[in-house]
RNA sequence: GCGACCGUGGCGGAAUUGGUAUACGCGCCAGACUUAGGAUCUGGUCCCGCAAGGGGUGUCGGUUCGAGUCCGACCGGUCGCACCA
């Protein structure tokens, strides 16, 4: 090495040096009850895998944690958790797989979590790290369970649910993707087993609401919106033909048995296509199917029935997309046009959605068109293009593909709705058949009820007792925690029952009400739930007697920064939405969003595809930490592009920023006191405090690392090696270098932490240079290039690009028919 | 199929939101220092052209004094949702 090379910088031992420092010191420990300005820097917390953290993850965290290192150096108390989501299938899997216990495996895993955590860097407040697999967590996991139960927010149903025959547990529906499951790609069954559920979907509305009032990431909320999906229709009523019509509001379809069926009860979301109505189509699970049975058809639609029953859910839900069906027997009424239309059933129709009934519209809704075609079902077209006459339009029979637009079309064959448009005749026909008691208006969302249980180990127990006399009895709030027993042999089996079941000592317990024999509740609830209210326990972790300290989370809550991954932009993100809404609606917490602010960090993209485990072209970083240091690492992450797009991971272009540190790194060393600054330098030196706090506040690290390269280029240029530039510099890279830059900030006499400095002010008046360089464009093309001070008139700028060779050379001979003059910007000559 | 987003050098990416396209970095080329260089330093690097100049942000068209940016069509790609009535 040469005498130009900072050989006396070695990331390795630095950054060792000032990880012990920040631990002796408590740098990053604020004082939760005294802090003047809370600023709430969350990240999501990890599952702990075997493998560590890879580099998508340290992008994330980087990411996060170069924010609120940022807010620190703004003058806030910022408190930047971390810690473990340690419950849940991937653990359990995981250990199955290699034939340990999770109870054994997964502290294993949070200790090599947290040694990478801390070699990276991060400003992490260690004294509230927290891990849901802990008791005294999941103590209060199962109290938030039992809070939900007490206001009648829990319940539990015999439903159909999502069975992985892999995993062998109930998965939630978002956790089902095209039919397979999430996690092992198994095509998931039908089964009908008792769940545990919350009610979300008494919240949908304010879920939906509030999304126009977050600052979140667009993509987010949108997916948010989709997921919860809002529809606008009417819930319309058919007769049964030949059976008494009784009294009914629309809403109901279930009747008592042997009394007359009230009629049939269908939701749509057009009830301008009414008079299209030719047929009818029920879920085969519908309540009503087998009353509505003839003799003759019974054997037929039993046999269909139990095939959808047994039919998986791929098959149902995406694969094949054939429909079939069988016909009933029995008729229905069209209550607008009177006429008998055929009941079926098909498994195209979702008992989940809506009534599970539907009235088909072939004409104008594709299933119903691609249903009737297959079976000969009549085709009447309401809906006709404005302005064309009826009698032009095609016939029915005629109709290639179902129409079904609705601008620019008005009705027809709709009797007394002719002509109007199809908005109008939805509102008109709702309102019509309101007035007959045959119909409401209704709003739907896609959303369902959200089912927490799972019958699987690694979880914490549903606190619930049953008891032959008393029935379901919440476990007392004085015994919580249920403790998660150690077994030995956890893993499930095809019984639909949790293996908590065969733990005799611990499946039977005396009844909390009457002390009879009563059973433990076996199953476990959904990882989700851990995830759901970890943001409110890290600021009160050190209370075993409180789940969140209401003063703690006063000062704290809600977060102030979120970032984390747009994979839990439906999940994780819905359920904490919710659950805050909850605990406010009981008086636990006084504000019903638990995220201001969300950004959605990119992924990182290694050989074309997402880095996962699952895709198996994870990269591990410690390698990378070891040879070119956290500094450099970090820095080389952040500088790939905005944090909000991720990037292409490849070690191309990692020796940028380590080249870039020991630049700087050298001008420490060589700072000097003094001298006259040359006048664009200073310049360059306001702007960069600007654009760097600006460009970080907006997640565009990239930027921001380009104008301290800028600044340091500027600095080279002008052979200026200033001790106040330099110092600023420092700080600005901290948030990105945190232990280079304590180490430089050392080496220029401070005894105190950099994070303890303040990001520099900048002066408006001195960003930008009083001279300015503004091109002269002739029709558009730029020619010449004028100096002009800033703020100079046009005639000044026309005046000295006249006298500019090349726009004289342009202009002869041509008259200028017009200057445009954007001050401090341009000028454009129009020459004729 | 529906929805959202995106196409800029050899590569990652900039572009004050309609105003000098390619900042910053990687890579590459040349030179310097060196026993050596996968270190460091200096210079160069969109294309054609000696130059003047011309062309250029996926393609075609439009609006504008001026378009990477706005509008329309197309081509290509990424990500959600997906029999939701």
């Amino acid at each position: 090495m040469t005498d130009t090379v900072p050989d006396n910088y070695r990331p390795e031992q630095v950054e060792a040096k000032w990880r012990a420092r920040w631990a002796e010191r408590g740098t990053n420990q604020p004082d939760l009850d005294r802090a003047t300005r809370p600023f709430y820097n969350l990240m999501m917390f990890p599952y702990p895998s075997a493998e560590g953290l890879h580099v998508g993850n340290m992008f994330a965290f980087t990411g996060s944690d170069v924010y609120g290192r940022f807010k620190r150096l703004q003058g806030y108390d910022v408190f930047e958790p971390i810690g473990y989501d340690a419950f849940g299938i991937h653990s359990e899997n995981y250990a199955i797989k290699v034939g340990l216990h999770p109870a054994e495996l997964i502290p294993r895993n949070i200790a090599n979590f947290r040694r990478q955590l801390e070699r990276v860097g991060g400003m992490f407040d260690w004294r509230h790290a927290l891990s849901t697999t802990d008791p005294s967590y999941y103590k209060w996991t199962q109290w938030i369970f039992l809070q939900l139960l007490k206001a009648g927010k829990a319940y539990k149903k015999k439903a159909a649910v999502n069975w992985c025959p892999f995993d062998k547990t109930v998965l939630a529906n978002e956790q089902v993707e095209g039919g397979l499951c999430e996690r092992c790609k198994t095509p998931v069954e039908q089964r009908f087993l008792e769940q545990w559920f919350f009610r979300i979907t008494d919240y949908c509305d304010r879920l939906l609401a509030n999304l126009d009032t977050l600052d979140w990431s667009d993509t987010t909320r949108t997916a948010q919106r989709n997921w919860l999906g809002r529809s606008e229709g009417a819930e319309i009523l058919f007769a049964v033909a030949g059976g008494r019509t009784v009294g009914a509001s629309a809403a109901s379809t279930a009747q008592p048995p042997n009394r007359p069926i009230a009629g049939i009860s269908v939701f749509t979301t057009r009830p301008d296509t009414l008079f299209g109505a030719t047929f009818m189509v029920l879920a085969p699970e519908h309540p009503l199917v087998t009353r509505l049975t003839t003799p003759a058809q019974a054997a037929a639609v039993a046999a269909y029935i139990e095939a959808a029953a047994s039919k998986d859910l791929v098959a149902r839900k995406v694969g094949d997309r054939d429909k079939s069906g069988v016909p009933l027997g029995t008729m229905a009424v069209n209550p607008a046009t009177g006429r008998e239309i055929p009941i079926w059933i098909a498994d195209y129709v979702l008992m989940e959605y809506g009534t599970g009934a539907i009235m088909a519209v072939p004409a104008h809704d594709e299933r119903d068109f691609a249903f009737a075609r297959k079976y000969g079902l009549e085709i009447v077209r309401v809906l006709s293009p404005e302005r064309v006459d009826p009698a032009s339009v095609p016939g029915n029979a005629a109709l290639a593909a179902a129409e079904t637009e609705t601008a620019g079309y008005v009705l027809v064959n709709s009797g007394k709705f002719d002509g109007r448009t199809a908005e109008e005749a939805k509102r008109l026909i709702t309102a019509d058949l309101a007035a007959q008691g045959k119909g409401k208006p209704v709003v739907q969302f896609r959303l369902h009820d959200w089912c927490i249980s799972r019958q699987r180990y690694w979880g914490p127990p549903i606190p619930v007792i049953y008891c032959d006399s008393c029935g379901p009895v919440p476990v007392p709030e004085k015994d919580l925690p249920v403790i998660l027993p150690p077994i030995e042999d956890f893993r499930p089996d095809d019984s639909g029952i949790s293996p908590l079941a065969r733990h005799e000592e611990w499946y039977y317990v005396p009844c909390p009400t009457c002390g009879r024999r009563g059973r433990r509740e076996t199953d476990v609830s959904d990882t989700f739930l851990d995830s759901a209210w970890y943001y409110l326990r890290y600021p009160s972790s050190e209370f075993d007697d409180r789940p969140f300290d209401p003063a703690r989370t006063k000062k704290w809550c809600p977060v102030t920064t979120y970032i984390g991954g747009n994979e839990h932009a439906v999940l994780h993100l819905l359920y904490s939405r919710f659950l805050a809404m909850v605990l406010k609606d009981l008086g636990h917490i006084d504000f019903e969003e638990p995220f201001t602010r969300f950004r959605a960090h990119g992924l990182i993209v290694k050989d074309g595809s997402k880095m996962s485990k699952s895709r198996g072209n994870v990269v591990i970083p410690d390698e990378y930490i070891a040879q070119w240091g956290a500094d450099t690492f970090r820095m080389y992450l952040m500088f790939l592009g905005p944090l909000q797009d991720g990037g292409d991971f490849r070690e191309a272009g990692i020796n940028g920023p380590r080249r870039f540190l020991d630049r700087v790194w050298l001008m420490v060393t060589e700072a000097e006191d003094g001298g006259e600054l040359q006048k664009s330098l200073v310049v360059r030196w306001h702007a960069t405090r600007k654009k760097a706090a600006e460009d970080i506040d907006g997640l565009r690290y990239n930027t921001a690392i380009a104008a301290l390269m800028e600044l340091v280029n500027a600095m080279k240029e002008a052979g200026s090696r200033d001790r106040a530039i330099i110092a600023d510099l420092i700080v600005m890279l901290a948030p990105f270098a945190p232990h280079f830059a304590e180490e430089c900030w050392e080496r220029l006499g401070h005894t105190t932490s950099v994070f303890d400095a303040r990001w520099p002010a900048w002066d408006e008046g001195l960003v930008v240079s009083e001279e300015i360089e503004v091109p002269v464009q002739i029709g558009g093309k730029t020619r010449a290039k004028i100096q002009l001070l800033r703020g100079s008139d046009e005639a000044t700028a026309l005046a000295l690009a006249k006298g500019e060779p090349t726009v004289q050379k342009f202009l002869e001979g041509k008259t200028i028919r017009k200057i445009i003059y954007v001050q401090d910007r341009l000028l454009n000559l129009v020459i004729g």
